[in-house]
DNA sequence: CGTATCTCAGAGCGACTGACATGC
DNA sequence: CGCATGTCAGTCCCTCTGAGATAC
């Protein structure tokens, strides 16, 4: 059993990559205090005004709990500020602060930029392509008809930081 | 500034990528009590036989100390074994029992299965695109002139994992 | 009532920094 | 000596499970 893996392997590979592609953010992020998933969050509010907690997990790929604390630390480094949705009681809506507002129009150029250097390094087509398949193996996640089990599919792994 | 972002979130959609991968693996690790970074340790073991701790470092993806952790672990749960190494006295040289070595070969199926289911899904042909367009975003990393610093650069994130 | 939405509580892993042994 | 290699110490963030609390 000399060598029993006859592929590459693409979980470290996805990882690796995505390490590759921060390691350009990162060092920013962290000069203003940020973690890679406050800057998710950060970025859905800026994309989208007032979010309920809901829809930021689920763009910010945070789950719960998770994300329970990192808006928790957010909002006392007063980056966001929760509020009950008057509408439904149950939900959650997160607003950014002007300070928080403030940092996702600094580090967008930041953030912009890189793509700029990338799509010019690497080629537009490619990175488009490279999106194409992303999306692609994602969708699979879906395709399969549960290997597992029959209600829902929980389980996730994560990914952490640090300022 | 209704949407600051003219991009895709590239690292999210690696990220969100890398999960569904993984969740068809998963639950196969955690059934046999591996965290994420267990099982990548092991996989370089199956593959390798006898590393020090450097390699496994490198092609694991994971820093020391975080590495002398997950090693410590995988010891107390008769996964590993390590040794000084003879020639050099500073380094470590890990190897799997036989355990080990049992997990590595059951799981391999498992992840070669689903390996293959990929390839049925998405085609050989795509798959081995993006392996291609990966090893380019990550040498990318190397490419750019250190927008930061001198020396070297480290800095990075994470990928915890639970039993 | 049953269901949905969020939060709390708590354990654990692991990322990271900086310092420290030890051996080359 | 300077350099390399691995480990220790310790902080922090985050993930995840399971159990509520509250509203629909």
């Amino acid at each position: 059993m000399a060598t029993p893996f006859k592929h590459r392997n693409l979980p470290r590979l996805l990882l690796q990559a995505r390490e590759a592609v921060m390691a350009h953010t990162r060092p920013s992020l962290r000069e203003h205090g940020l973690s890679d998933q406050q800057w998710r969050v950060l970025r859905v509010l800026g994309e989208h005004g007032q979010v309920d907690t809901g829809r930021i997990g689920r763009e910010a790929f945070i789950l719960g709990p998770s994300l329970t604390g990192v808006l928790a630390r957010m909002e006392r480094d007063g980056l966001v500020r929760r509020a009950r949705d008057p509408a439904d009681q149950r939900r959650t809506v997160v607003e950014a602060t002007a300070r928080g507002l403030r940092l996702v129009g600094t580090l967008s150029h930041t953030v912009e930029a890189h793509y700029a250097w990338m799509e010019q390094e690497l080629g537009t087509a490619k990175l488009a392509q490279l999106y194409r398949l992303l999306d692609e193996v994602i969708a699979l996640e879906h395709t399969c008809e549960s290997t597992t089990s029959s209600t829902d599919d929980r389980s996730r792994a994560a990914t952490t930081s640090r300022a």
